[in-house]
DNA sequence: GTAGGGTTAG
Protein backbone atom coordinates (compact mmCIF):
# COMPACT_ATOMS: atom_id res chain seq x y z
CA UNK A 1 0.00 0.00 0.00
CA UNK A 2 3.01 2.49 0.72
CA UNK A 3 4.26 1.96 -2.51
CA UNK A 4 0.94 2.42 -4.14
CA UNK A 5 0.75 5.55 -1.93
CA UNK A 6 4.16 6.99 -2.96
CA UNK A 7 3.43 6.63 -6.68
CA UNK A 8 0.62 8.70 -5.92
CA UNK A 9 2.47 11.09 -4.33
CA UNK A 10 5.51 11.25 -7.25
CA UNK A 11 2.03 11.79 -9.36
CA UNK A 12 0.61 14.61 -7.05
CA UNK A 13 3.77 15.99 -7.23
CA UNK A 14 3.35 17.29 -10.78
CA UNK A 15 2.91 21.12 -11.04
CA UNK A 16 -0.55 20.86 -12.49
CA UNK A 17 -2.17 19.07 -9.53
CA UNK A 18 -5.50 20.06 -8.72
CA UNK A 19 -7.52 20.73 -5.02
CA UNK A 20 -9.84 17.34 -5.93
CA UNK A 21 -6.84 15.25 -6.39
CA UNK A 22 -5.44 16.63 -3.03
CA UNK A 23 -8.37 15.71 -1.21
CA UNK A 24 -8.63 12.14 -3.23
CA UNK A 25 -4.69 11.89 -1.44
CA UNK A 26 -5.85 13.30 1.77
CA UNK A 27 -8.53 10.55 2.33
CA UNK A 28 -6.44 7.78 0.54
CA UNK A 29 -3.90 8.72 3.80
CA UNK A 30 -6.95 8.82 6.53
CA UNK A 31 -8.17 5.38 4.90
CA UNK A 32 -4.62 4.48 5.57
CA UNK A 33 -4.56 5.54 8.92
CA UNK A 34 -1.12 7.56 8.25
CA UNK A 35 -3.05 11.09 8.58
CA UNK A 36 -0.68 11.23 11.79
CA UNK A 37 2.40 10.79 10.26
CA UNK A 38 4.07 14.11 9.83
CA UNK A 39 5.48 13.05 6.69
CA UNK A 40 1.66 12.92 4.77
CA UNK A 41 1.00 15.46 6.48
CA UNK A 42 3.58 18.11 5.29
CA UNK A 43 3.11 17.39 2.05
CA UNK A 44 -1.03 17.53 1.93
CA UNK A 45 -0.70 20.88 3.85
CA UNK A 46 2.03 21.85 0.68
CA UNK A 47 -1.23 20.72 -1.74
CA UNK A 48 -3.64 22.60 0.51
CA UNK A 49 -1.61 25.78 0.08
CA UNK A 50 -0.89 25.63 -3.70
CA UNK A 51 -4.80 25.03 -3.96
CA UNK A 52 -5.40 28.24 -1.72
CA UNK A 53 -7.20 26.14 0.62
CA UNK A 54 -5.78 27.35 3.79
CA UNK A 55 -8.77 25.89 5.60
CA UNK A 56 -8.12 22.61 4.76
CA UNK A 57 -4.57 23.27 5.69
CA UNK A 58 -5.01 24.33 9.18
CA UNK A 59 -7.32 21.51 9.88
CA UNK A 60 -5.16 19.47 8.63
CA UNK A 61 -2.06 20.97 10.91
CA UNK A 62 -4.16 21.17 14.14
CA UNK A 63 -5.60 17.71 13.90
CA UNK A 64 -1.54 16.32 13.61
CA UNK A 65 -0.45 15.73 16.77
CA UNK A 66 3.26 15.49 16.05
CA UNK A 67 4.57 18.21 14.40
CA UNK A 68 8.11 18.35 12.71
CA UNK A 69 9.51 21.60 12.21
CA UNK A 70 8.54 20.04 8.06
CA UNK A 71 5.29 20.75 9.44
CA UNK A 72 5.35 23.76 10.95
CA UNK A 73 7.21 25.44 8.28
CA UNK A 74 4.52 24.58 5.87
CA UNK A 75 1.92 26.12 7.47
CA UNK A 76 3.64 29.48 8.19
CA UNK A 77 4.35 29.43 4.40
CA UNK A 78 1.44 28.66 3.37
CA UNK A 79 -0.38 31.72 5.67
CA UNK A 80 2.73 33.96 4.58
CA UNK A 81 2.36 33.25 1.04
CA UNK A 82 -1.55 34.51 0.54
CA UNK A 83 -0.66 37.61 3.01
CA UNK A 84 -2.49 36.40 6.05
CA UNK A 85 0.91 37.40 8.23
CA UNK A 86 -1.02 37.83 11.20
CA UNK A 87 -1.65 34.15 11.46
CA UNK A 88 1.92 33.21 9.88
CA UNK A 89 3.14 35.31 13.05
CA UNK A 90 0.83 34.06 15.44
CA UNK A 91 1.58 30.24 14.32
CA UNK A 92 5.60 31.41 14.51
CA UNK A 93 5.26 32.26 18.46
CA UNK A 94 3.21 29.61 18.99
CA UNK A 95 6.36 27.32 17.14
CA UNK A 96 8.75 29.34 19.50
CA UNK A 97 7.24 28.14 22.76
CA UNK A 98 6.41 24.62 20.95
CA UNK A 99 9.18 21.94 21.89
CA UNK A 100 10.34 21.99 18.02
CA UNK A 101 13.25 24.33 17.03
CA UNK A 102 12.43 26.75 14.51
CA UNK A 103 15.24 26.08 11.37
CA UNK A 104 16.80 28.33 9.17
CA UNK A 105 13.80 28.28 6.78
CA UNK A 106 11.39 28.89 9.42
CA UNK A 107 13.41 32.34 10.17
CA UNK A 108 13.85 32.88 5.94
CA UNK A 109 10.08 32.57 5.43
CA UNK A 110 9.19 34.85 8.18
CA UNK A 111 11.44 37.41 7.60
CA UNK A 112 10.09 37.74 3.90
CA UNK A 113 6.59 37.98 5.77
CA UNK A 114 8.12 41.15 7.31
CA UNK A 115 9.82 42.51 4.31
CA UNK A 116 6.54 42.12 2.62
CA UNK A 117 4.29 44.20 5.36
CA UNK A 118 7.16 46.50 5.64
CA UNK A 119 7.44 45.70 9.34
CA UNK A 120 10.93 46.82 10.18
CA UNK A 121 10.32 47.10 14.01
CA UNK A 122 9.45 42.93 13.76
CA UNK A 123 12.43 42.09 10.71
CA UNK A 124 14.45 43.69 13.54
CA UNK A 125 13.43 41.25 16.65
CA UNK A 126 13.26 38.28 14.43
CA UNK A 127 16.90 39.36 13.55
CA UNK A 128 17.68 39.14 17.02
CA UNK A 129 15.84 36.29 17.75
CA UNK A 130 17.63 34.32 15.16
CA UNK A 131 21.44 35.28 16.01
CA UNK A 132 19.75 33.84 19.33
CA UNK A 133 19.29 30.71 17.55
CA UNK A 134 22.72 30.87 16.53
CA UNK A 135 21.72 30.83 12.80
CA UNK A 136 23.55 34.32 11.45
CA UNK A 137 26.25 32.57 9.52
CA UNK A 138 23.84 30.41 7.74
CA UNK A 139 23.41 30.68 4.38
CA UNK A 140 19.60 30.53 4.17
CA UNK A 141 19.17 33.27 6.86
CA UNK A 142 21.51 35.72 5.74
CA UNK A 143 20.58 35.46 2.16
CA UNK A 144 17.01 36.16 3.43
CA UNK A 145 17.99 38.98 5.39
CA UNK A 146 20.24 40.96 2.92
CA UNK A 147 16.68 40.36 0.41
CA UNK A 148 14.35 41.55 3.44
CA UNK A 149 16.46 44.39 4.41
CA UNK A 150 17.62 46.30 0.91
CA UNK A 151 14.03 45.42 0.06
CA UNK A 152 12.64 47.48 2.75
CA UNK A 153 15.55 50.63 1.96
CA UNK A 154 17.65 49.46 4.76
CA UNK A 155 20.81 48.78 2.57
CA UNK A 156 23.39 49.29 4.98
CA UNK A 157 22.12 47.03 7.27
CA UNK A 158 21.63 44.57 4.04
CA UNK A 159 25.72 45.02 3.55
CA UNK A 160 26.44 44.84 7.04
CA UNK A 161 25.09 41.41 7.33
CA UNK A 162 26.32 40.19 3.80
CA UNK A 163 29.88 41.63 5.62
CA UNK A 164 29.69 39.36 8.28
CA UNK A 165 29.65 35.74 5.74
CA UNK A 166 33.09 34.87 5.11
CA UNK A 167 32.71 32.96 1.84
CA UNK A 168 28.98 33.81 0.56
CA UNK A 169 27.67 31.38 -2.16
CA UNK A 170 26.31 32.73 -5.25
CA UNK A 171 22.58 33.70 -3.97
CA UNK A 172 24.30 35.66 -1.03
CA UNK A 173 26.25 37.46 -3.97
CA UNK A 174 22.93 38.04 -5.89
CA UNK A 175 20.83 38.83 -3.08
CA UNK A 176 23.61 41.90 -2.26
CA UNK A 177 24.05 42.53 -5.85
CA UNK A 178 20.12 43.28 -6.73
CA UNK A 179 19.57 44.60 -3.46
CA UNK A 180 21.62 47.41 -4.91
CA UNK A 181 20.46 47.38 -8.15
CA UNK A 182 16.23 47.44 -6.62
CA UNK A 183 17.47 50.38 -4.63
CA UNK A 184 19.27 52.19 -7.54
CA UNK A 185 22.63 52.31 -6.24
CA UNK A 186 23.88 50.53 -9.47
CA UNK A 187 27.54 51.73 -9.40
CA UNK A 188 28.23 49.90 -5.75
CA UNK A 189 26.44 46.70 -7.66
CA UNK A 190 28.78 46.61 -10.46
CA UNK A 191 31.48 47.26 -8.08
CA UNK A 192 30.74 44.72 -5.86
CA UNK A 193 30.34 42.30 -8.85
CA UNK A 194 33.95 43.12 -9.93
CA UNK A 195 34.56 41.65 -6.33
CA UNK A 196 32.36 38.86 -6.89
CA UNK A 197 34.63 37.96 -10.30
CA UNK A 198 37.94 38.63 -8.46
CA UNK A 199 37.12 35.54 -5.83
CA UNK A 200 36.08 33.36 -8.98
CA UNK A 201 32.44 33.12 -8.22
CA UNK A 202 30.51 33.17 -11.99
CA UNK A 203 27.47 34.62 -12.00
CA UNK A 204 24.40 33.54 -12.88
CA UNK A 205 21.24 34.67 -14.75
CA UNK A 206 20.04 36.40 -11.01
CA UNK A 207 23.03 38.03 -10.74
CA UNK A 208 22.49 39.54 -14.55
CA UNK A 209 19.02 40.46 -13.29
CA UNK A 210 19.99 42.18 -10.35
CA UNK A 211 22.48 44.09 -12.34
CA UNK A 212 19.76 45.25 -14.54
CA UNK A 213 17.01 46.15 -12.16
CA UNK A 214 18.12 49.26 -10.95
CA UNK A 215 18.73 50.71 -14.39
CA UNK A 216 15.82 52.52 -15.15
CA UNK A 217 16.26 56.03 -17.05
CA UNK A 218 18.03 56.56 -20.33
CA UNK A 219 21.43 57.99 -18.65
CA UNK A 220 21.61 54.11 -17.46
CA UNK A 221 21.03 53.07 -20.69
CA UNK A 222 24.52 52.39 -21.43
CA UNK A 223 25.52 50.71 -18.55
CA UNK A 224 22.60 47.76 -18.80
CA UNK A 225 24.02 47.71 -22.76
CA UNK A 226 27.32 47.03 -21.52
CA UNK A 227 26.18 44.18 -18.88
CA UNK A 228 24.13 42.77 -21.74
CA UNK A 229 27.47 42.40 -24.20
CA UNK A 230 28.87 41.01 -21.20
CA UNK A 231 26.60 37.90 -20.66
CA UNK A 232 26.72 37.83 -24.51
CA UNK A 233 30.86 37.56 -24.37
CA UNK A 234 31.25 35.51 -21.78
CA UNK A 235 28.42 32.94 -23.29
CA UNK A 236 26.26 33.53 -19.93
CA UNK A 237 23.09 32.22 -21.43
CA UNK A 238 20.34 34.70 -22.04
CA UNK A 239 17.77 33.08 -20.43
CA UNK A 240 14.45 33.66 -20.76
CA UNK A 241 14.33 36.03 -17.40
CA UNK A 242 17.42 37.70 -17.88
CA UNK A 243 15.74 38.33 -21.80
CA UNK A 244 13.02 39.33 -20.24
CA UNK A 245 14.46 42.21 -17.83
CA UNK A 246 16.25 43.45 -20.93
CA UNK A 247 13.35 44.13 -22.74
CA UNK A 248 11.82 45.63 -19.51
CA UNK A 249 14.80 47.92 -19.54
CA UNK A 250 15.02 48.70 -23.09
CA UNK A 251 11.41 49.22 -22.92
CA UNK A 252 11.37 51.88 -20.04
CA UNK A 253 14.05 53.51 -21.75
CA UNK A 254 11.86 53.38 -25.23
CA UNK A 255 14.70 52.08 -26.86
CA UNK A 256 12.16 49.75 -28.75
CA UNK A 257 14.11 48.58 -31.16
CA UNK A 258 16.40 46.49 -28.58
CA UNK A 259 13.51 45.76 -26.66
CA UNK A 260 12.10 44.24 -30.40
CA UNK A 261 15.58 42.78 -31.18
CA UNK A 262 15.76 40.72 -27.39
CA UNK A 263 12.41 40.23 -27.55
CA UNK A 264 12.58 38.32 -30.60
CA UNK A 265 15.82 36.08 -29.16
CA UNK A 266 13.43 34.49 -26.27
CA UNK A 267 12.20 31.29 -27.13
CA UNK A 268 8.94 31.43 -25.80
CA UNK A 269 7.64 34.77 -24.65
CA UNK A 270 6.05 34.63 -21.50
CA UNK A 271 3.57 36.85 -20.57
CA UNK A 272 5.61 39.48 -17.96
CA UNK A 273 7.74 39.91 -21.61
CA UNK A 274 5.06 40.62 -23.80
CA UNK A 275 3.97 42.86 -21.52
CA UNK A 276 6.74 44.96 -20.88
CA UNK A 277 6.94 45.04 -24.81
CA UNK A 278 3.37 46.33 -25.13
CA UNK A 279 3.67 48.79 -21.90
CA UNK A 280 7.22 49.79 -23.74
CA UNK A 281 5.51 50.96 -27.21
CA UNK A 282 2.59 52.25 -25.58
CA UNK A 283 4.80 54.41 -23.33
CA UNK A 284 6.92 55.80 -26.20
CA UNK A 285 3.72 56.66 -27.71
CA UNK A 286 3.16 53.95 -30.49
CA UNK A 287 -0.12 52.93 -29.31
CA UNK A 288 -0.93 51.33 -32.70
CA UNK A 289 2.06 49.00 -32.40
CA UNK A 290 1.01 48.33 -28.81
CA UNK A 291 -2.47 47.31 -29.82
CA UNK A 292 -1.51 45.38 -32.71
CA UNK A 293 1.77 43.10 -30.58
CA UNK A 294 -1.79 42.72 -28.11
CA UNK A 295 -3.24 40.97 -31.17
CA UNK A 296 -0.77 39.04 -31.52
CA UNK A 297 -0.51 37.76 -28.48
CA UNK A 298 -4.20 37.00 -28.37
CA UNK A 299 -3.68 34.69 -31.40
CA UNK A 300 -0.24 33.23 -30.33
CA UNK A 301 0.86 33.83 -27.25
CA UNK A 302 -0.30 33.13 -22.96
CA UNK A 303 -3.51 34.59 -22.10
CA UNK A 304 -3.43 38.11 -20.65
CA UNK A 305 -4.17 39.12 -17.37
CA UNK A 306 -5.90 41.87 -15.70
CA UNK A 307 -2.59 44.20 -15.49
CA UNK A 308 -1.97 43.77 -19.44
CA UNK A 309 -5.60 44.06 -19.78
CA UNK A 310 -5.20 47.82 -18.12
CA UNK A 311 -2.19 48.46 -20.02
CA UNK A 312 -4.19 48.00 -23.38
CA UNK A 313 -7.24 49.71 -22.42
CA UNK A 314 -4.80 52.92 -21.60
CA UNK A 315 -3.44 52.56 -25.18
CA UNK A 316 -6.90 52.76 -27.25
CA UNK A 317 -8.05 55.14 -25.22
CA UNK A 318 -4.76 57.61 -26.20
CA UNK A 319 -6.28 56.64 -29.69
CA UNK A 320 -9.45 58.63 -28.77
CA UNK A 321 -11.42 55.87 -31.12
CA UNK A 322 -13.67 53.47 -29.17
CA UNK A 323 -13.11 50.84 -31.37
CA UNK A 324 -10.43 49.05 -30.05
CA UNK A 325 -11.00 49.77 -26.27
CA UNK A 326 -14.39 48.32 -26.90
CA UNK A 327 -12.88 44.76 -28.33
CA UNK A 328 -10.61 44.44 -25.38
CA UNK A 329 -13.87 45.36 -23.25
CA UNK A 330 -15.38 42.27 -25.18
CA UNK A 331 -12.69 40.33 -24.39
CA UNK A 332 -12.43 41.00 -20.96
CA UNK A 333 -15.87 40.15 -20.35
CA UNK A 334 -15.53 36.64 -21.69
CA UNK A 335 -12.53 36.08 -19.66
CA UNK A 336 -14.75 36.95 -16.59
CA UNK A 337 -11.97 39.64 -15.88
CA UNK A 338 -14.25 42.86 -16.74
CA UNK A 339 -15.11 43.72 -13.17
CA UNK A 340 -11.40 43.80 -11.70
CA UNK A 341 -10.60 46.51 -9.96
CA UNK A 342 -7.66 47.37 -12.71
CA UNK A 343 -9.20 46.82 -15.99
CA UNK A 344 -12.48 48.80 -14.66
CA UNK A 345 -10.78 51.86 -14.00
CA UNK A 346 -8.91 51.70 -16.97
CA UNK A 347 -12.57 50.95 -18.98
CA UNK A 348 -13.46 54.27 -17.63
CA UNK A 349 -10.99 56.06 -18.70
CA UNK A 350 -10.72 54.71 -22.17
CA UNK A 351 -14.75 54.88 -22.36
CA UNK A 352 -14.78 58.80 -21.41
CA UNK A 353 -11.50 59.93 -23.31
CA UNK A 354 -13.25 58.27 -26.32
CA UNK A 355 -16.69 60.06 -25.96
CA UNK A 356 -18.95 57.82 -24.66
CA UNK A 357 -19.03 59.01 -20.58
CA UNK A 358 -22.06 57.22 -20.23
CA UNK A 359 -20.71 53.81 -20.66
CA UNK A 360 -18.29 54.83 -18.58
CA UNK A 361 -20.39 55.81 -15.26
CA UNK A 362 -21.64 52.27 -16.33
CA UNK A 363 -18.59 50.46 -16.15
CA UNK A 364 -18.47 52.38 -12.62
CA UNK A 365 -21.75 51.61 -11.23
CA UNK A 366 -21.56 47.64 -11.94
CA UNK A 367 -18.28 47.56 -10.05
CA UNK A 368 -18.32 45.43 -7.33
CA UNK A 369 -15.42 46.28 -5.27
CA UNK A 370 -13.79 50.04 -6.22
CA UNK A 371 -10.80 51.27 -4.78
CA UNK A 372 -9.46 54.73 -4.96
CA UNK A 373 -8.08 54.85 -8.26
CA UNK A 374 -11.60 53.56 -9.70
CA UNK A 375 -12.82 56.70 -7.91
CA UNK A 376 -9.94 59.17 -9.10
CA UNK A 377 -11.01 57.76 -12.84
CA UNK A 378 -14.87 58.62 -12.99
CA UNK A 379 -14.02 61.80 -11.14
CA UNK A 380 -11.42 62.71 -13.69
CA UNK A 381 -13.64 61.66 -16.40
CA UNK A 382 -16.58 63.60 -15.63
CA UNK A 383 -14.35 66.53 -15.07
CA UNK A 384 -13.38 66.14 -18.26
CA UNK A 385 -16.91 66.50 -19.43
CA UNK A 386 -17.68 69.77 -17.28
CA UNK A 387 -20.19 67.87 -15.18
CA UNK A 388 -18.38 69.05 -11.99
CA UNK A 389 -21.05 68.46 -9.59
CA UNK A 390 -21.10 64.81 -10.53
CA UNK A 391 -17.52 64.82 -9.92
CA UNK A 392 -17.63 66.58 -6.40
CA UNK A 393 -20.44 64.25 -5.01
CA UNK A 394 -18.43 60.97 -6.00
CA UNK A 395 -15.82 62.83 -3.37
CA UNK A 396 -18.43 63.22 -1.25
CA UNK A 397 -18.44 59.72 -1.87
CA UNK A 398 -15.31 58.49 -1.54
CA UNK A 399 -15.25 60.08 2.05
CA UNK A 400 -18.37 58.18 3.11
CA UNK A 401 -16.97 54.91 2.00
CA UNK A 402 -13.92 55.26 4.31
CA UNK A 403 -11.96 55.81 1.64
CA UNK A 404 -8.64 58.33 1.53
CA UNK A 405 -8.73 60.72 -1.34
CA UNK A 406 -5.22 60.86 -2.72
CA UNK A 407 -3.68 63.39 -4.78
CA UNK A 408 -4.71 62.09 -8.30
CA UNK A 409 -7.94 62.64 -6.94
CA UNK A 410 -7.58 66.23 -6.41
CA UNK A 411 -6.04 66.86 -9.79
CA UNK A 412 -9.67 65.37 -11.06
CA UNK A 413 -11.45 67.83 -8.67
CA UNK A 414 -9.27 70.70 -9.57
CA UNK A 415 -9.62 69.81 -13.50
CA UNK A 416 -13.29 69.19 -13.32
CA UNK A 417 -13.87 72.97 -11.34
CA UNK A 418 -11.18 74.02 -14.33
CA UNK A 419 -13.94 72.88 -17.04
CA UNK A 420 -16.65 74.22 -15.67
CA UNK A 421 -15.38 77.62 -14.00
CA UNK A 422 -16.12 76.80 -10.69
CA UNK A 423 -13.07 79.09 -9.29
CA UNK A 424 -14.18 79.15 -5.45
CA UNK A 425 -14.85 75.91 -5.71
CA UNK A 426 -11.30 75.18 -7.11
CA UNK A 427 -9.83 77.43 -4.22
CA UNK A 428 -11.90 75.22 -2.22
CA UNK A 429 -10.68 72.43 -2.60
CA UNK A 430 -6.90 72.92 -3.02
CA UNK A 431 -6.96 74.44 0.69
CA UNK A 432 -9.04 71.18 1.44
CA UNK A 433 -6.50 69.22 -0.14
CA UNK A 434 -3.28 70.97 1.59
CA UNK A 435 -5.73 71.37 5.32
CA UNK A 436 -7.32 68.43 5.75
CA UNK A 437 -5.60 66.00 3.89
CA UNK A 438 -2.46 66.97 4.90
CA UNK A 439 -1.62 66.43 0.62
CA UNK A 440 1.16 68.79 -0.58
CA UNK A 441 0.89 70.99 -3.62
CA UNK A 442 2.25 69.22 -6.66
CA UNK A 443 2.92 70.26 -10.54
CA UNK A 444 -0.43 68.98 -11.83
CA UNK A 445 -2.64 70.66 -8.94
CA UNK A 446 -0.55 74.55 -9.50
CA UNK A 447 -1.60 73.80 -13.73
CA UNK A 448 -5.24 73.76 -12.51
CA UNK A 449 -5.46 76.72 -9.96
CA UNK A 450 -3.22 78.90 -12.06
CA UNK A 451 -5.72 78.09 -15.22
CA UNK A 452 -8.44 78.47 -12.71
CA UNK A 453 -7.64 81.84 -11.47
CA UNK A 454 -5.94 83.18 -14.83
CA UNK A 455 -9.04 81.87 -17.08
CA UNK A 456 -10.95 83.80 -14.50
CA UNK A 457 -9.09 87.48 -14.63
CA UNK A 458 -7.48 86.87 -11.68
CA UNK A 459 -3.86 86.91 -13.12
CA UNK A 460 -2.12 88.77 -10.33
CA UNK A 461 -3.37 86.01 -7.87
CA UNK A 462 -2.58 83.22 -10.39
CA UNK A 463 1.40 84.68 -10.41
CA UNK A 464 1.12 85.07 -6.42
CA UNK A 465 0.23 81.44 -6.21
CA UNK A 466 3.15 80.36 -8.38
CA UNK A 467 5.26 82.75 -6.25
CA UNK A 468 4.68 81.15 -2.98
CA UNK A 469 5.55 77.73 -4.79
CA UNK A 470 8.54 76.55 -2.67
CA UNK A 471 11.11 74.96 -4.38
CA UNK A 472 11.44 74.72 -8.17
CA UNK A 473 8.52 75.60 -10.72
CA UNK A 474 8.09 73.27 -13.13
CA UNK A 475 7.99 75.65 -16.51
CA UNK A 476 4.38 73.99 -17.50
CA UNK A 477 3.04 76.02 -14.51
CA UNK A 478 4.35 78.79 -16.07
CA UNK A 479 3.09 77.03 -19.49
CA UNK A 480 -0.10 78.05 -17.78
CA UNK A 481 0.20 81.32 -16.97
CA UNK A 482 1.58 82.04 -19.95
CA UNK A 483 -1.72 80.94 -21.97
CA UNK A 484 -4.14 82.94 -19.62
CA UNK A 485 -1.96 86.20 -20.31
CA UNK A 486 -2.28 85.47 -23.48
CA UNK A 487 -5.79 85.12 -23.80
CA UNK A 488 -6.09 88.31 -21.53
CA UNK A 489 -3.73 90.25 -23.78
CA UNK A 490 -1.84 90.64 -20.40
CA UNK A 491 1.44 91.85 -20.84
CA UNK A 492 2.29 92.43 -17.03
CA UNK A 493 4.11 89.48 -16.23
CA UNK A 494 5.82 89.09 -19.67
CA UNK A 495 9.65 89.51 -18.54
CA UNK A 496 9.48 86.96 -15.98
CA UNK A 497 7.87 84.47 -17.76
CA UNK A 498 10.01 84.69 -20.53
CA UNK A 499 12.63 84.36 -18.17
CA UNK A 500 11.34 80.70 -16.78
CA UNK A 501 10.06 79.32 -20.82
CA UNK A 502 13.71 80.40 -21.78
CA UNK A 503 15.27 78.62 -19.02
CA UNK A 504 13.81 75.34 -19.92
CA UNK A 505 13.43 76.34 -23.76
CA UNK A 506 15.20 73.21 -25.45
CA UNK A 507 12.40 70.77 -23.46
CA UNK A 508 9.48 71.96 -25.46
CA UNK A 509 9.09 74.75 -28.30
CA UNK A 510 5.42 74.62 -27.37
CA UNK A 511 6.44 77.27 -24.89
CA UNK A 512 8.47 78.94 -26.84
CA UNK A 513 5.89 79.51 -29.94
CA UNK A 514 3.24 80.76 -27.20
CA UNK A 515 5.59 82.92 -25.92
CA UNK A 516 6.42 84.61 -29.31
CA UNK A 517 1.87 85.24 -29.21
CA UNK A 518 2.15 87.03 -26.20
CA UNK A 519 5.61 89.31 -27.12
CA UNK A 520 3.89 89.83 -30.46
CA UNK A 521 0.81 90.63 -28.47
CA UNK A 522 3.06 93.61 -27.14
CA UNK A 523 4.19 94.33 -30.43
CA UNK A 524 8.09 92.84 -29.28
CA UNK A 525 8.78 92.22 -32.76
CA UNK A 526 12.29 92.95 -31.97
CA UNK A 527 12.00 90.30 -29.16
CA UNK A 528 10.27 87.97 -31.45
CA UNK A 529 12.74 87.64 -34.09
CA UNK A 530 15.25 87.68 -31.58
CA UNK A 531 13.55 84.24 -29.88
CA UNK A 532 13.14 82.86 -33.20
CA UNK A 533 16.96 83.34 -34.10
CA UNK A 534 18.75 82.69 -30.84
CA UNK A 535 16.97 79.68 -29.32
CA UNK A 536 19.50 77.23 -31.12
CA UNK A 537 18.26 73.84 -30.66
CA UNK A 538 14.92 74.28 -30.54
CA UNK A 539 14.45 76.95 -33.77
CA UNK A 540 14.55 74.18 -36.34
CA UNK A 541 11.49 72.55 -34.66
CA UNK A 542 9.51 75.89 -34.04
CA UNK A 543 6.40 75.81 -36.31
CA UNK A 544 5.98 78.94 -38.51
CA UNK A 545 2.54 79.26 -38.12
CA UNK A 546 2.01 80.87 -35.15
CA UNK A 547 4.76 83.69 -36.41
CA UNK A 548 2.53 83.83 -39.87
CA UNK A 549 -0.66 84.17 -37.73
CA UNK A 550 1.02 87.43 -35.71
CA UNK A 551 1.86 88.79 -38.59
CA UNK A 552 -1.24 89.10 -40.32
CA UNK A 553 -3.18 90.07 -36.86
C1' DG B 1 16.77 31.87 0.66
C1' DT B 2 17.24 34.96 -5.33
C1' DA B 3 14.22 37.65 -10.99
C1' DG B 4 10.63 40.57 -14.82
C1' DG B 5 4.97 43.63 -16.39
C1' DG B 6 0.17 47.59 -14.20
C1' DT B 7 -4.84 51.09 -14.09
C1' DT B 8 -6.50 56.96 -12.59
C1' DA B 9 -3.95 62.81 -13.13
C1' DG B 10 -6.62 66.58 -20.27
Amino acid sequence: MHIKLKALLSELTQPNQTLSSTRIFHALIIKNRLSQDPFYATKIVRFYAINNDLISARNLFDETPQRSIYLWNSIIRAYAQSHKFHDAFMLFKHLLISETRPDNYTFACVARACAERSDIKALRILHGKLVGFGLELDFICSSALVNCYSKLGLIDEASFVFRGIDKPDLVLWNAMISGYGSCGDWTEGIELFNTMLNTGMWPDGYTMVGLITGLADHSLLKVGETIHGFSVKCGLVLNDHVASVLVSLYSRCKNMESACRVFDSLIRADLISWSALIAGFSQAGDYVKALSFFRELIMNGPGPDPILLATVLSASAQLVTVGPGSEIHAYAIRHECSTEVLVSSALIDMYAKCGFLGIGVKVFENMPKRNIVSYNSVISSLGLYGRAPEAFHIFEKILEEGLKPDETTFVGLLSACCHAGLVNEGRKYFTTMKRVFRIEAKTEHYIHMVKLLGMDGQLKEAYDLIKSVKGRVDVSVWGAFLSCCNSHKNYEFLEVIAKHVLENESKDCRYSVMLSNLLAGDGRWDDVKQLRGDNGGAKGKMPGISWISDMSR
